[in-house]
DNA sequence: CTGCATAAGTTTCTCCTGTAAACATGGAGG
DNA sequence: CCTCCATGTTTACAGGAGAAACTTATGCAG
């Protein structure tokens, strides 16, 4: 009795309801303005009801942030368990699934690693980025073990592609990857060229 | 007679000097919430002044990011004319001078990406970002030509190396570089593993 | 030199945001 | 049933963006 009744004095779950309405206009409205009153507007609620939820601003959109690590991450596990050829191959996959969530969640994907969302004071978002990367270097260890990926420091191999993924992903997304500059499919073109400098040649 | 005098009415260059008071607080206050006021206040004119050279608040950020480009161009040239060894130890001193540049300049760094830079509506900011992602192109081609690079399409290796040094400049003013990650020394390492990618391996 | 058009400032005003404080409501426990 | 408290609402205030109307100096026509 909590869902969709004629606003009854409390809400219910205002909390969950607050997020969900900021995600959703995140995720309609490419680059808007993020504003708390906004959100409370369009979740029905006045201005100052958030407060109750949320310290100040920038909790909610750490709060935001945390479950776009989270939901990165599903991503990230989908994509790898469609069965692939080779380790290369589900990198790829992984590699793509992550610059395919930031096309298709921009404003989210940015707030992730805007430095409204400091990781260094909220233990749950940091958390979060850090289980979201293990994801990473789970398979980059698989990798090694299998004898696709070359014996360095698996903090190189992490920090290289992780770095590419995420700069393909933010390039992306200011719409930066222009043909003129990088070619008709520079996402797999650069994921090339750094996998032939991680996997073992022969 | 148009610098420092006891203000007289009219400023003598106040387009330049609210640029400079902004790329000022840019520089100084790391993560500052740009205000259009606050650059006013410190260039010591009223709010409304900036308007006459500048239609909204939008047009001053656009032209700190142009200003942006041109002085990584510069920061990137200065470090390429260091004579190197080899094209690739060229591109290492390069890409730890956009890093170097992003790490000095966070804010003007994060502004240059950021969607508040709309480079399609604004020629001189495409431009001056085109000319410095000309100068990564210029070092790929000179390395293809000495056989320093491998021979693939110019722009698979230049979406490659830009993604990688951006992401790595990204991720360093998050300060998601951290040593659990990816190791104490993670630029040079990410910049090995993909320039052994990149590079001829005879 | 006089006088005016205009560029470049300033003041004032409206609307919006974040946030705090005081107040209201209704559900849970004594 | 009454009272407490979490969760709402209203009201208030400080700042920011930007528009409009006003002011000042400057350069140019005569």
């Amino acid at each position: 009795m909590s869902e969709t009744k004629d606003r009854p004095y409390h809400h219910g779950d205002l909390r969950r309801a607050l997020i969900n309405t900021a995600l959703d206009i995140l995720a309609t409205d490419q680059n808007w303005a993020f504003t708390l009153r906004e959100v409370a507007r369009r979740t029905g609620v006045s201005h100052a009801a958030p407060y109750k939820h949320f310290r100040d601003r920038e909790m909610l959109l750490r709060e935001l942030a945390r479950i776009g690590f989270v939901r990165l991450g599903e991503s990230l596990t989908d994509a790898m368990s469609l069965d692939q050829p080779s380790t290369r191959a589900q990198f790829v996959a992984a590699a793509q699934a992550c610059i395919g969530f930031a096309c298709q969640n921009p404003g989210l994907y940015r707030l992730m690693f805007s430095s409204d969302a400091d990781k260094t004071i909220d233990p749950p978002l940091h958390d979060a980025a850090m289980k979201t990367f293990g994801i990473l270097l789970d398979l980059l260890e698989r990798g090694q073990r299998n004898r696709s990926f070359r014996l360095v420091a698996v903090s190189a191999l992490a920090a290289a592609s992780w770095a590419q993924v995420h700069g393909l992903a933010m390039l992306a997304i200011s719409n930066q990857l222009l043909e003129e500059k990088v070619g008709s499919a520079p996402v797999p073109a650069a994921l090339d060229v750094l996998l032939d400098g991680m996997c073992c040649t022969n």
